[in-house]
DNA sequence: GATGAATGAGTATTCATTCAT
DNA sequence: AATGAATGAATACTCATTCAT
């Protein structure tokens, strides 16, 4: 594999495990077998690399939310979101756990603060048009609340409650909005 | 006021508007106007000094879900609480931002994780009461959705969407649990 | 002795020697038997330090041009002043190094910009005084021409020709100005 | 251009406006739009790179000093090599510059020292003999001091006094040697 | 001649913590 | 309770150089 994206997979699995600031470039290139120097040759700082790992889980999620059938409804359609939402957030914790770190702490919100803006609002333009179909009227405030609705359940499942019932909420929210 | 308090909430503030990693104790020992040795000899460390922190915003937020009326017919209780929610939410925050950040920043969910579950446990205890009384069968799941399209929504409003609108949001919500 | 007196001292002759970009910090503190973190303590950074020093310098050249008798007349402080220069010239010959070599090396020129204005100025100041009870006409060309040929010797002496007759020169410099 | 001239003349700018030390070849590479391998194909390393463009700018000093005429008498030649002193100092700051940087700072002095010599020592001869035609006694002494002074000049100017008054020392001392 | 990925030693700086006073 | 000098490990970053292509 490519030294460059051997930097890309290991930083970002060890910026999602043990936070952005508390995991130091001597770590991520021992554990990438690369010299220290690379990093400053690829991505020119930590912040650079940072941004290049945001960038790329942002075209994995536009990825998903882009598959969206024309030939469904739009209640399908949010099902069909949250079905891949749900099995997501059981596969890969980590992900979410990236993301979740990099909105929240004030120096990388900073840092993406350009990707953080085209990327959240990618998401809405996307989920507003499926709520646009169903009701138009209140489409803006059911998108935000549709959106705010899963980052919370993330929220809660990857920090906050050990014994959160995921599966239970999944059935729940689902037979909400079919 | 006692150095010891102006020492808390100067890092209150700093730890919340810079993150945790990113404020240096120096920093919070030159802007409370006191000698770095102070914080060793009140909270043995910086990781004291944070659940010192974290501590006293449990206890104001223990205070807010505790002044609910026995007087009061449930959907009235979720309806004072939600009142108080969205006011504190504009009033104050910084006071979400550092809790966010301390809950999902590894580290330092590792350092407060026991004092992170007595407090959400509280939380949780004290919502699941309000829903036995409207549904006894759901009222689990119930309250982990009304805790979570909370979180969701304080996420939302400080940490990605800056035109956010929250005040249709309080009004949407505010109208479905009534 | 004093630890920040020792850091100065060390780093003084060290930087004299081998110049300042090519004097890492860590030598310094190996040298003066302190820790690295001291440097940041004291001076807050390698700049800090060689403002601290470069200060320390213009003190002593102050205080050797400060000497000047009142009661001579100005030959004779003119050549009181050579023979202070030459005797310092031979002595300390490190001394002589490292002003040169900060003030024409761009960056740290740059660093100490306005404290060689203040030294360069008080030092034509005092020249000029001299120069002024001689031939107040002329004395502004005259005190610049004296500096220039005083560091003009001096440069070629230290960096250029390893063979310069510092004795001679001396004697036909003495014998002009008297 | 030549690749390779195109990497010494800006290499040349370069260290003279910065300094050698703090002149990283990335930027050199950079900015003569050259990759960096290239410097190692050519100059073998950084110090190969300034020996080259400190023997270019040796030649350019010879020329200078070879061009006295034979049929003018000394004090004339003294005049006319002033003269072009001056001019060049006034029309080319950052060739002093560069010159003063190199041969004080210790570690650039090392690596140049045989060059360094011989430049000085062919001044040197250059300046004797037309010394020698006037004063064969004192030619040594008067030689060393004539040289001294126009560097002492070129140091006051560059590095020292912003308001050095250049012409009026060009006349005073065009003056002293007719 | 020319490129650029890759190296690795080196360097200033940061910062929590300790401890004598 | 309070100070501030001192420590030293940790850390991001720099940069000349090498080498395969």
């Amino acid at each position: 594999m490519n030294k460059r994206e051997q930097l890309i997979e290991i930083a970002t699995r060890l910026f999602s495990e043990r936070g952005y600031e508390n995991t130091p470039l001597s770590v991520v290139c021992e554990k990438a077998n690369v010299s220290k120097g690379l990093i400053s040759h690829h991505f020119k700082s930590k912040d650079g690399l940072l941004r290049e790992i945001f960038l790329k889980t942002t075209k994995l999620i536009v990825g998903i939310n882009t598959i969206d059938n024309i030939n469904q409804n739009p209640n399908e359609q949010l099902v069909e979101l949250l079905e891949s939402f749900f099995s997501q957030l059981e596969a890969d914790k980590l992900f979410f756990q990236f993301n979740m770190n990099v909105i929240v702490q004030p120096n990388t919100r900073e840092v993406l603060d350009d990707l953080i803006k085209e990327r959240s609002s990618f998401i809405f333009k996307k989920t507003k048009e499926v709520f646009d179909k169903i009701d138009s009227k209140n489409s803006l405030v059911k998108s935000h609340m549709f959106i705010a609705e899963l980052d919370g359940i993330a929220l809660n499942y990857l920090g906050v409650y050990r014994d959160f019932p995921l599966k239970q909420i999944k059935e729940y929210i689902i037979k909400k909005y079919t």
